[in-house]
DNA sequence: GCGATTATACCGACCAGTTGGTATGTTGCA
DNA sequence: TGCAACATACCAACTGGTCGGTATAATCGC
């Protein structure tokens, strides 16, 4: 099915495919879906419009491709980074910490310009979008949520939470403090945001299912 | 200086103005800045391509002037609820749970469809600002941070965190999570979230600083 | 008070540049 | 040789912005 790499062609439809995505999807993130010009997204990918057009129907298209393999990756990235924490270990409340802590490793090491979240990015464009693009954004944003769930409740019933929480919420927390970690890290160029916040929600769930009380720190510390 | 706003007139040149601006907020949070025509504003507005250009020079003109708007109303509503939580109460950990749950409270009363954050929304066009608008964004976000880090500096020294923890990332932490569970209601239709998920900031800061752990819970209840 | 004068608020047709999209041609690979 | 993968030239629609003009309000001499 995949054309290999190291062959060097002449024309290579999937790769041509992916430069313009890859083309479009910096484009965006920067300048919003409505003013990326398909003018300059086949200029980044160094191919012309008829390429383009070759390879997408319309610009809604490259919209929803985009999208759709945005998601794709994600997902494919949450369920890595879930095998290696249940790997690193069978605690359940290890696992999710773990998980968080996989995240903010990757976060700290990114050394690019930085991206941002392009399901954020849609949605505040979101009148420009068909059904099927926005349902992409609410498939990707569910699934986030239910593998959340799923292992807060696993730590839940091991570890009885110290307080009563809405689960759900609690669930969403994660997806939540990332995207507005983004745009925090967008406003100010402070890439060290989101690592710090996520950070905190590990102490969170430390303190509301940690198996014991700390004593009280000592005043002068 | 200002006009009374009880008497009828034909020609009312703030009011015209407000009209534009709330039109303009109105679109951008739907479709974006780029998407939002000159044409669309002014027709929402009820107003002339005339009109508009007489109050505003350029349409990057209006959305400095928009996002200068949105960034007073976003001060005086942050003064506000500061001011109402510290008439609440004198004990500055209680403030700041009572700062949150004014908000939780304010969110959850909201009829209206729900419009997003304008910051949120420019900051992922960004590239189409020029500096002084974006200057806003940044000045925003670090009032924001000012403001709950010194809340939360009096807190810590009244009462010692239990866990040694990051302040300034813990004053984002409220800004984060509004933007990040904005993003999810505009994606998923549920107004709910905000308000369930800063229930959870109040919970953490409960947590790290409550004057004293509670007994563990009985795994029965 | 009042008419003349000036400044402000607003209108809507128009323009030049840009946009997404197409029609038609050319080139390389199986 | 046939067809997918491109390139080029082009178009109709739309965009931000302009401009000449008009209607209303404020100012001021009297």
């Amino acid at each position: 099915m995949d054309t290999p790499a190291d062959t060097p062609r002449v024309r290579d439809p999937t790769r041509t495919r992916e430069k313009i995505l890859d083309a479009a999807q910096a484009l965006i993130l920067d300048h919003g879906f409505a003013a990326t010009t398909v003018d300059a997204v086949v200029g980044r990918a160094g191919i012309t419009k008829g390429a383009f057009f070759h390879h997408f129907t319309s610009k809604s298209d490259l919209a929803r491709a985009l999208v759709e393999r945005y998601a794709a990756l994600d997902r494919a990235h949450l369920d890595e980074r879930l095998a290696r924490a249940r790997k690193l270990s069978s605690d359940p409340l290890q696992q999710v910490l773990l998980l968080i802590a996989l995240f903010e490793e990757e976060f700290a090491s990114h050394q690019e310009p930085f991206g941002g979240c392009l399901f954020a990015s849609y949605i505040y464009e979101a009148k420009l979008f068909d059904e099927a693009t926005l349902e992409v954004l609410r498939d990707s944003t569910l699934l986030w949520r239910r593998v959340m769930l799923e292992a807060l409740e696993k730590v839940a019933a091991r570890y009885p939470p110290r307080r009563e929480v809405d689960m759900e919420a609690l669930a969403d927390l994660f997806y939540s403090l990332t995207e507005g970690a983004f745009i925090m890290t967008r406003t100010l160029g402070d890439k060290s945001l989101l690592g710090r916040q996520a950070r905190h929600l590990r102490t969170y769930l430390e303190l509301l299912f940690g198996p014991a009380p700390e004593p009280p720190r000592t005043p002068a510390s």
